[in-house]
DNA sequence: CCAAAAGTGTTCTCAATACACCCATGT
DNA sequence: ACATGGGTGTATTGAGAACACTTTTGG
């Protein structure tokens, strides 16, 4: 067995053991949800027609000659229609237990996808009975099938700790926004405590992205709420940066 | 939450379309070293007839019952002799560009082990020319087939990351030890100027781990070299605790 | 005794928080 | 007018770094 058929030049072709498959936790800030639960996630019904349907995140087979990531981002506009090209797409971790699915090894790929505002049209996919968005806080309550919740708690993790040493913040806000708009993203993702945070010190801990010049002021928000409204600003950097200190929170 | 069995009763199997494979990238610490060059990771090099031998990271391909951990270390067990059955081992990545081996589709899921201490013996398996350890900082030397080199960078920023909110450094130390072989370690894998810290800082650095206990007196070193030996202690902590708040190095 | 390394305590600095105050808008 | 929320500045606290000092070993 110590003779197993490893990497020799010699042989021209590896026999398939395994079907990669990718699934995508792609999370969303509803701003019209209370904070606490703001951050969400999309579920994808599985249709059935005795009616057992199960939830599952949404997830394709790899192509023989497709990326992960081009992978990812088909799931997304097989399954709920969406037109994921540009979005934030990372990889998160592979799960593949032997038993995982009795109809094969199969080795799924996870994926982490942000995308700006929830004024999305969700349009179900073929063998799709219908896409949701589910707040973080409430997954546990739904039964998802196969490995799907533990990605989900990977993928929090992941944004969690991500918000804290980048700027993927600005993926779930629009190309303008206000400091509290995005105070709120903070305080969706970290804790909603945060919003009890004076403006003034989270201002400060943004300092690093005004003095570089990346926030700038784009004039006025037109307000609707009650009191003053607040500046709009445009990120100008790239998502790629990193604070050179993490934040506390 | 696994255990997929009776869902899809019309595709009982599923086409298998990739091959499965796991790498692991080995970090240790190799005291005799400087400590520029004290982190060091495993590399193998194939045998080759023709000469033509080139540097990889020990990897096997996965069993269909195997988990991706078992795989690892079965990879480190079959080319390196070496017995990872209790060693740290982490999932990195999974690389697998369609494009990335000419024999197939490949997807090779990179994983971080960590081994305590250098006085280990490689005894280069079956297919393999010879082990040896590289030190971090000399792997752009080497020529490392497939994305091997993209693995290593991912797995020094990924040790990079834990050590600093984790207490993965004793996984690199022995049973006991001393303050200043843990700030060596912290050292070689963060940035080497840590040295000159000031031994007072770096206990304070570390005083959440005094103060719940998991860091207990076992003795004083006995020493070869010069001046004072120091206190030998024993960590007594799970390893998978975390710190609260990450180190500012 | 001296140099070197380990360990302890104190001071200094700076960043994170708390808080007080001003501005703009809707009711 | 005033309540509400955005924005700015100042004071206070606490953690990290610098440094002085003691302890223990080898030469």
């Amino acid at each position: 067995m110590l003779a197993e058929t490893t990497l020799n030049q010699t042989t021209p072709e590896l026999i398939p053991n395994a079907v990669l498959a990718v699934d995508v936790v792609l999370f969303t800030i509803v701003r019209k949800a209370p904070l606490s639960e703001a951050l969400q996630v999309l579920l994808v019904h599985q249709g059935d027609q005795s009616g057992h349907g199960r939830w599952i995140l949404p997830g394709v087979l790899v192509r023989s000659s497709e990326t992960f990531a081009e992978a990812a981002r088909r799931a997304l506009a097989e399954k709920a229609g969406l037109d994921a090209a540009t979005w934030y797409l990372d990889q998160l971790a592979t799960y593949g237990e032997p038993a995982r699915d009795s109809r094969g090894r199969v080795a799924s790929i996870a994926h982490l996808a942000l995308v700006r505002s929830d004024d999305l049209t969700l349009r179900p996919g073929i063998d799709v009975g219908a896409t949701e968005w589910c707040p973080v806080k409430r997954v546990e309550e739904r039964v998802l099938a196969f490995d799907h919740a533990e990605m989900i708690r990977a993928g929090v993790q992941r944004i969690r700790s991500k918000v804290r040493y980048s700027w993927v913040a600005f993926q779930l806000l629009n190309e303008k926004f206000t400091i509290p708009e995005l105070r709120a993203v903070y305080a969706a993702i970290l804790d909603p405590g945060l919003a009890r945070l004076s403006s003034g010190n989270f201002k400060k801990a943004m300092r690093p992205l005004f003095e570089s010049g990346v926030l700038q002021v784009v004039g006025r928000a037109t307000t609707g709420r009650r009191g003053r409204p607040g500046d709009l600003y445009r990120f100008a950097g790239p998502v790629t940066g990193t604070r050179e200190r993490e934040l506390p929170w």
